[in-house]
DNA sequence: ACCGGTGTGAAGTAAGTGTGAAAAAACACT
DNA sequence: AGTGTTTTTTCACACTTACTTCACACCGGT
């Protein structure tokens, strides 16, 4: 049984949306504000969290970021239409989606199942890298730069995991190689220096988080440091 | 505290590879032959060994493979340009990396660390040294003032981190040349005043921390002494 | 004031890297 | 097996960067 944990501060949307949600099939859970939520987050262990941006005290953002530092859990936001906010802040906080208001039962369960399918079983725990608006899902081999997806190969987002899951070490062009494609490799370095040119193209402004260390190699860049 | 066991015949490769690697903060037990070298082994216990392949007597491949029907120590074959050598035996024995000589200290240091990192060596350290409003993340090559990032160029950078490492104490430009550049540079000393000239530069205020003494050479300023 | 040591800017040189295109290889689908 | 597509690798060239050298100005000590 999939159970959901819905954060609203309006009580009267908590009551139709748990309507449309138990209509569904699912159990449904509220928190009618960021402490509640991860409260309940923390006691139920929901499958999915469903979270307003707009509530009185702390914001859906700053209630994702906090849950963020200590869960997977995958996160929708819900904001009303015409409300400002900021979409690239909500993927790089972590959400893994979003529902304009008002929608239908169908369109919500819809992006509910999506969002679950894309993480596997509930059971599953998935494995997420996070680098400023860059989401790398490591089981679906998904990589997102602003919340859409970016086509990569399977060197290139091998190439990619390896490097952003090392941030901040350099690893020459033979390493490389070496843990990328595999011992058995034979070719020549600079197929690396292409990789990370196509790997560059494909993240758009999120490119410049590899950097070339000049006479050594290359590196994830990382921010803490 | 990461120890070597150095193996080689002729005495002054000994003394110049230790140089570097205590310089690199390694602790190093030498062997001048490969009973001695597998004596050190059992008694010392070193994390890594480099092993030179030409030696009187047993020579490295040998004692490599002597040493394999025991223990599983990492070893990076040492051997000198043109020679003679197979290596894909080097390899089928169980060796992890070589190096040819003549190296520079960068070289050698950097793969020292990369066959000890592949090993998941748990006693690799995140090494960081601070000096005021400076501080140098070895592993990273990140170097920060008022921290912000300051981009600094290979020699630039083990250069600095040399100095800094011995603050306090006065390098001739011949013994920085020897340590930093390695000893088969051939150049003329003033290349260490252009390369101190820019890292002052980049350093900004921190700059002064490198002090010219007269007629001797330069030195990174100890503030307690 | 002298003289050798040092700071500095501007060159030259060598080496490393970015990039586009083409070749080669792997793959999918008949 | 044959075809077409995608991925991977190679290659050549241009470009950037690091390193070194040099000339000249400046400085420090005697």
């Amino acid at each position: 049984m999939t159970h959901l944990l819905l954060v609203d501060d309006e009580q009267d949307m908590v009551d139709l949306v748990t309507m449309y949600l138990e209509n569904a099939g699912y159990t449904v859970s509220a928190a009618l504000n960021g402490d509640e939520a991860e409260k309940k987050l923390r006691e139920l262990g929901p499958d999915l969290i469903l979270l307003d941006i707009m509530m009185p005290g702390r914001d859906g953002f700053t209630v994702c970021e906090s849950i963020r530092s200590y869960s997977d859990v995958p996160i929708i936001f819900l904001t009303a239409r015409g409300e400002e906010w900021d979409k690239v802040r909500a993927f790089s906080l972590g959400g893994d989606d979003y529902i304009v208001k008002p929608f239908s039962p169908g369109e919500m369960t819809a992006r509910i199942q999506a969002v679950l399918r894309r993480f596997g079983s509930s059971t599953e725990k998935r494995e997420t890298i996070r680098y400023q608006t860059l989401s790398i899902d490591i089981h679906s081999r998904t990589v997102k730069v602003d919340g859409t997806v970016v086509g990569l190969t399977m060197k290139e987002f091998d190439l990619l995991v390896f490097l952003a899951k090392k941030r901040g070490r350099i690893f020459s062009r033979e390493e490389l190689l070496e843990t990328v494609w595999g011992a058995q490799y034979s070719g020549g370095t600079r197929t690396v220096d292409t990789h990370i040119k196509t790997l560059r193209m494909k993240l758009k402004h999120e490119g410049a988080s590899i950097e070339t260390v000049w006479g050594i190699g290359y590196k994830f860049v990382d921010g803490s440091v």
